[in-house]
RNA sequence: GCCCCCAUCGUCUAGUGGCCCAGGACGCGGCCCUCUCAAGGCCAAAACGAGGAUUCGAAUUCCUCUGGGGGCACCA
């Protein structure tokens, strides 16, 4: 591969909901580069807003990113020489720097009301102008801005955009992009509570923090000139930037909204990490899915493991157009890797979802219906539903299904009994002793396989559907097997 | 409204001037296999948004339009 320096990269999330996919992606891309490079991968928490703050939020975070087999090197919980890693501790930080950016004549200190800043904003609207501050207290001088100040005087500091000329970043997915200063605003870099925000915080950490590479969110596309103006104005060297293109809804048109995303775990899907594991999904299926939305290898290749992914990642295959998630396809991939588990690894991971249908799952049985079951599964929940039958004493088919198509009650309730008839000659049933003997039956009973091992089939595991009959009545065992055929003809009886 | 970004099958994508009357994958349809359902195998349908320009030659370069997306907070 190309041999690259190694990097200091970060996923700095703020504490505000679940982890989504699309967060995912950009912690994964960052993971695999720092891990193919030899470098670290920082997890940082941006909570600088204390009023989006929720509770749990870091907790959940932390665990969705380990689900993925995502490890941080440096931040919260593991530490670092580079910490404090949560911004809400490192406010004078940031101070410190505001400070320098004000001293230098970069930044001042603003005073204007939040009514007043309205009361700009709607009239500004009104007049059909861009909504951008006025610049009342860019033009106070230095020693009266300083006097208020000391005075204490609430204030916020703004940075003080050029306002001629144009500003030009490079991101590496797009190239040179090139913005008109007259179109920037004097953003806000530190609050009237004396935090910083996001465009200041964030620059100060990367800088302080080594950050080589900013992988991050296409929706930060927008503030990048003020960031790289930050950034020049500190006197600092800008770190390589990449935006990742944002996730669309399915159908393409537009981001999933917050009612969207709440109502897709209706039909067994969810954006958000924490619901994955509960939904059936691997680890391994949601990082491949996750890997390939903006991001190829070559014109074939889709499986990937994690150990493919850091060695055959590069940002230069990066896409910048947006990307539509794909649920089918994660379904999809979600199949692949179930059928490419071991079946002691799958028996482990089915369990759980038997448990939580209430059904006792002991694990001997669970290794004998793993391999029948294997490539059945298109998500790890679906167990219980097509493999429930092996754990539950009694089979209760519908009296009407278990009659078989085109035949009567009666002639179905006669192979009911010839079936029972055969298969209670046999010592035990297994695939080998039982289907021979039922093969010729069905040869001269002048039904079709389908016909009468469909009645079989419901009278065994109560369902239309299920995994292979023969396979299926070895693991039940011979004595009810055998009482639930005699059940069936009966109930069958009584229907003629 | 303003600024910025993006634009190949329904979707994810390959494609960096001739290897492309565009390749792979999911899904869809058909066939095969088959005790059901899957899995697997095979086959098919399906795209370069529009218009100009450059060039011997354009999906690939440039311009305009159109469409889509993101952003315009004392949120991140």
């Amino acid at each position: 591969m190309t041999a690259t320096k190694p990097v200091r990269v970060r996923f700095a999330p703020s504490p505000t909901g679940h982890l989504h996919i699309g967060g995912a992606r950009t912690a994964l891309y960052n993971y695999l580069l720092a891990r193919q490079t030899g470098g670290q991968f920082l997890l940082r928490i941006e909570d600088t807003d204390r009023k989006r703050f929720v509770e749990g939020a870091e907790e959940e975070l932390k665990n969705s990113l380990r689900w993925l087999g995502i490890q941080w090197d440096e931040g919260i919980d593991v530490g670092g020489d580079h910490g404090p890693y949560r911004q809400s501790e490192r406010k004078a930080i940031y101070q410190e720097y505001a400070r320098k950016l004000v001293a230098d004549g970069h930044a001042y200190p603003c005073f204007c009301s939040a009514e007043r800043l309205e009361r700009v904003r709607t009239e500004q609207q009104k007049n059909k102008e861009i909504p951008h501050y006025d610049g009342t207290c860019r033009a106070l001088s230095p020693e009266e801005a300083a006097r208020r100040v000391a005075a204490g005087e609430s204030h916020v500091i703004r940075f003080k955009t050029p306002k001629e000329g144009a500003t030009t970043v490079r991101d590496l997915l797009r190239g040179d992009i090139t913005v008109q200063n007259s179109t920037l605003d004097d953003y806000i870099l530190v609050k009237s509570d004396g935090l910083a925000l996001y465009h200041l915080a964030a620059m100060v950490d990367d800088h302080l923090m080594g950050i080589s590479h900013v992988i991050r969110g296409a929706e930060w596309l927008a503030t990048l000139p003020l960031h790289c103006l930050i950034i020049r104005a500190m006197g600092w060297n800008e770190p390589v930037w990449a935006h990742l293109s944002v996730f669309l809804k399915p159908s393409g048109k537009g981001k999933m909204s917050k009612r969207e995303s709440a109502d897709l775990i209706k039909d067994g899907h969810s954006i958000f990490v924490k619901d994955l594991a509960d939904l059936g999904y691997l680890p391994e299926a949601v990082v491949n899915w996750v890997a390939l939305m903006g991001w190829s290898y070559d014109d074939h290749t889709e499986i990937f493991s994690m150990a493919d992914l850091i060695e055959k990642f590069s940002l230069e295959r990066l896409n910048p157009s947006p990307a539509a998630i794909n649920f089918t396809k994660f379904d999809h991939f979600n199949g692949v890797y179930i059928r490419s588990l071991t079946v002691e690894d799958l028996a482990q991971r089915i369990q759980p979802f038997f448990e939580k249908a209430g059904l006792k799952a002991d694990m001997p049985t669970l290794l004998k219906i793993a391999p029948i079951i294997h490539e059945r599964l298109a998500g790890l929940d679906e167990a219980p539903e097509i493999a429930g039958f092996f754990f539950r004493d009694e089979v209760t088919p519908e009296a009407a299904e278990l009659a078989a198509k085109n035949m009567t009650a009666a002639q179905s309730a006669k192979v009911a009994r010839d079936a029972h008839a055969i298969l209670s000659a046999l010592p035990e049933i297994t695939p080998a002793l039982a289907e021979p003997p039922m093969r010729s039956y069905v040869e001269q009973s002048g039904f079709s396989a389908g016909q009468v091992f469909g009645i079989l089939r419901i009278a065994v595991t109560g369902q239309k559907v299920s995994p292979p009959l023969f396979e299926s009545m070895e693991i039940i065992g011979r004595e009810k097997v055998l009482a639930r055929i005699l059940r069936a003809a009966e109930t069958l009886e009584g229907l003629a």
